[in-house]
DNA sequence: AAGGGCGCACTTTTGA
DNA sequence: TCAAAAGTGCGC
């Protein structure tokens, strides 16, 4: 019979004696399946490094290498663009194929390739499936031992690619753990799970608490997660806390923690995410990582980034509040009803942004399940193998690489002070854009030794390093394609008649395919990437130049004010007839687009760059690089400075400004400010016993660590700076528990409010002095 | 079981 | 006292 199907997952199934692919998918009757594929045979290559004696040499010795290879065959294959004879060998299981690779590079008879790419990945590659989407194939009923599914099959032909009939509706189950430590943080090894909170589709949300035992509350969820059967289970840091909570107390408790659809217990997978059975994990805490507006990355701030959980009041409370929380029943109380409201607001940001994450995951071709997880450069990474794959290019793997740095972008000075009506010139896409107009890419690169002819190759200005015009790169493909997507979905949004819900997938979509098309430049560097190509990024880098500083050279030309440059924009003035002109030259000659984004009416610039402040058309304040929007400084010192950028820019007036400073002075001295406004967040960029200065964030973290908190690399540090003497990690304090009397209100006036103000003021004429009045 | 690139500003510590 | 080094977080 056929089946059509929507791909919700993908793994090997090591159950079965054959090499075998199981299939986890939602059928057009909306019926949760499972599939599995047993025609297939794991493979990979070695490319001989002697060519011509293929058959005698090579064939043999790898014949008497791997006795059990069911089969050793020549192909055709390219290489970095180059046809090249290849020898594949079949293997009869996923392991013996990772043996027999291993066996295979030791012989160094030649490279060897694609066996370190999984089986259910190859599998996506070679017949072009895509996760998050529509496929079909003929199956017929087949028992897969311990799966609960509506229906079971084995796949009796290839499966395909399909249309898509309809939309598909996840069931999806959110859920929030409370933990709490005695002293210091929770471990799981000793501390029982306080309180389990589940939410499902209906809105409905349960939860269960506990005092002592959490047998009773583990075994809850479990049935929980079973009645509800949901296809996606969406948690807060679930990968990095609540997983590995759950699956100590299960085995401290010696509960198996069966929440997979073939009844298996979580496990711990690629990318450092769980993975369960049949169902897509997804950890909102890796949207709130690829979203950097957000400072800080907590259920509360992502919850109001997307303007969800309004009426829930679900509160971020960290390991040391909880802790004092607990220790009294109103506490409890409170801790509990925010566990249930956490749950209620994941499973509203889980619905919120499912629909990107299924884009990027058809797109990239890694399932629901990873994607999100999964780092920048391994999305590349994976998007790459499939368009390789498709062009009969061989799959390098990530080698060992030396790091060589390469010159970047260009940032040129800005004209400090006030400008009035500025407007901000921005390349689209300028990496991405040059990539593909030069043929950027490792397979089109002229190494040293190679022959070519000068009108057929492009040379990079600077570095020198030469392109082949034709054919066609892997990057040049890969980049056309995804920018050519863009503008196809670009066009059907502005189409009047379009539905809302397509609508609203392809608004998703066009933003997850931004996303590749613009990691493209990084992943090219990036030694990890089975891509790299220093030479690429470096030629990019080089163009991005020579671009910006052409156009910086035309705009003067065309009478333009340049105030200031980064990279691919220009500041000019706001003058419309130059700056069409401007325009028209871009388009013309260097044969890319700047657009107008956009537009300050006054805008002001200190001497450093990166930094500056202006008003935008529609009044409102816009800061960039400045205290204002880092993370790092007081909450006090941020207020301060952007009052006097308010005062400054919109009200014209420093004396204003002034006066605001020496007001929040005096509320500082009178201790008035509250101790949140005055902590100080820094991350710890590793382990604390790795550092070899002490900074204040880094000494808080040891005491802290010493009172039995957990923190490592990656965390968030918040102290204080209180009264005494030494150095200033000597006088940094976790920010709890510290009193308005301790705080070394002189640290806040002269290292924080006064650098803030002058940053801005000092450029005004204002003198530190005026600030004391 | 991992976490694209380089350019820049700025604070604090370190060590001569 | 001062420059260099370490460290963080930003911009693009």
């Amino acid at each position: 019979m056929k089946c059509k199907f929507f791909l919700l997952d993908i793994g090997e199934d090591y159950t079965q004696v054959l090499p075998t692919v199981r299939i986890w998918g939602i059928d057009d009757s909306s019926d949760r399946i499972a599939i599995v594929a047993q025609q297939i045979k794991p493979y990979f290559f070695v490319v001989p490094k002697d060519q011509d004696d293929l058959a005698s040499s090579a064939l043999d010795q790898i014949r008497k290498a791997l006795p059990n290879a069911l089969d050793i065959t020549t192909q055709t294959k390219k290489l970095l663009g180059q046809q090249v004879q290849a020898l594949k060998v079949t293997c009869s299981s996923s392991t013996q194929m990772v043996e027999s690779g291993r066996i295979t590079r030791k012989m160094n008879i030649g490279e060897v390739f694609e066996d370190d790419i999984r089986l259910p990945v190859k599998y996506m590659m070679d017949f072009h499936l895509a996760p998050c989407a529509w496929q079909e194939c003929d199956v017929s009923p087949f028992k897969i031992h311990n799966v609960q599914a509506d229906a079971t099959y084995q796949a009796d032909s290839e499966i395909r690619a399909s249309r898509q009939e309809k939309q598909t509706k996840l069931r999806m189950l959110a859920f929030s753990l409370l933990v709490v430590g005695q002293k210091g943080s929770a471990r799981a090894i000793k501390d029982p799970i306080r309180a389990v909170a589940v939410a499902t589709d209906g809105g409905k949300s349960k939860s269960i608490a506990a005092e002592k035992d959490d047998r009773e509350l583990i075994k809850w969820f479990v049935q929980e997660v079973k009645s509800n059967d949901p296809d996606v289970i969406v948690g807060f840091n679930s990968n990095r806390l609540a997983w590995p909570y759950f699956m100590e107390r299960s085995k401290q408790n010696q509960i198996k923690l069966t929440l997979g659809r073939d009844s298996s217990e979580p496990h711990t997978s690629l990318y450092g995410h769980t993975s369960i059975a049949g169902r897509a994990n997804l950890d909102l805490a890796d949207f709130a990582t690829g979203i950097t507006e957000l400072k800080v990355k907590s259920l509360e701030r992502l919850a109001s980034y997307f303007k969800v959980g309004r009426g829930v009041q679900a509160e971020s409370i960290d390991d040391l509040q909880s802790s004092a929380l607990w220790s009294e029943e109103s506490g409890r109380i409170r801790l509990k009803h925010n566990n249930e409201a956490q749950s209620k607001v994941s499973l509203e940001l889980g619905k919120l942004t499912l629909t990107y994450a299924s884009q990027l995951s058809t797109i990239t071709g890694l399932p629901l399940d990873q994607v999100m997880s999964a780092a920048v450069g391994f999305r590349v990474d994976s998007y790459l193998i499939r368009r390789a794959n498709s062009l009969g290019e061989l799959i390098p793997s990530q080698k060992e690489q030396p790091f060589y740095p390469y010159r970047g972008a260009i940032v040129f000075e800005p004209k400090p002070g006030i400008h009035e009506s500025v407007v901000v010139l921005d390349f689209a896409s300028m990496y991405p854009n040059l990539m593909r107009k030069y043929n950027l890419s490792p397979d089109t690169l002229i190494r040293q030794g190679e022959d070519y002819k000068i009108d057929q190759i492009f040379v990079i200005p600077e570095v020198n390093h030469k392109f082949r015009k034709s054919p066609d790169g892997l990057y040049r493909l890969a980049l056309s394609d995804l920018i050519e997507e863009r503008a196809v979905i670009k066009r059907e949004l502005a189409k009047p008649s379009i539905a809302d819900s397509r609508f609203r997938e392809l608004t998703e979509r066009e933003k997850a395919v931004k996303v590749v098309t613009n990691a493209c430049y990084g992943y090219a560097g990036w030694l990890g990437a089975r891509w790299y190509a220093r030479e690429v990024a470096e030629s990019a880098t080089a163009l991005g130049r020579d671009t910006i500083t052409r156009t910086v050279t035309k705009a003067k030309e065309v009478g333009l004010h340049v105030i200031y440059g980064d990279t691919d924009s220009i500041f000019v003035e706001n003058d419309e007839d130059k700056v069409n002109k401007l325009l028209a030259w871009v388009n013309e000659t260097l044969e890319l687009e700047i657009r107008p984004e956009r537009q300050y009416s006054r805008i002001l610039f200190t001497e450093a760059m990166k930094r500056y402040a202006g008003l935008l058309q529609d009044g409102s304040l816009d800061v960039v690089g400045l205290e204002v929007v880092r993370g790092d400084w007081s909450e006090i010192a941020k207020q301060v400075q952007e009052e006097v950028l308010v005062s400054v820019l919109r009200d014209r007036s420093t004396e204003e400004a002034v006066k605001k400073v020496i007001l929040t002075v005096r509320k500082l001295r009178e201790g008035r400010v509250p101790i949140l406004d005055l902590t100080i967040r820094k991350s710890l960029a590793k382990s604390v016993q790795e550092y070899s200065v002490r900074t204040p964030h880094v000494e808080v973290a040891k005491k802290l660590i010493k009172e039995g908190w957990e923190l490592g690399a990656g965390d968030q540090v918040a102290y204080v700076i209180i009264k005494g003497p030494g150095k200033l990690y000597q006088k940094a304090e976790s920010f709890t528990g510290v009193t308005a009397k301790q705080v070394d209100v002189d640290y806040y006036i002269q290292n924080q409010i006064k650098p803030a103000a002058m940053r801005i003021l000092g450029g005004l004429g204002v003198s530190e002095k005026q600030l004391d009045a």
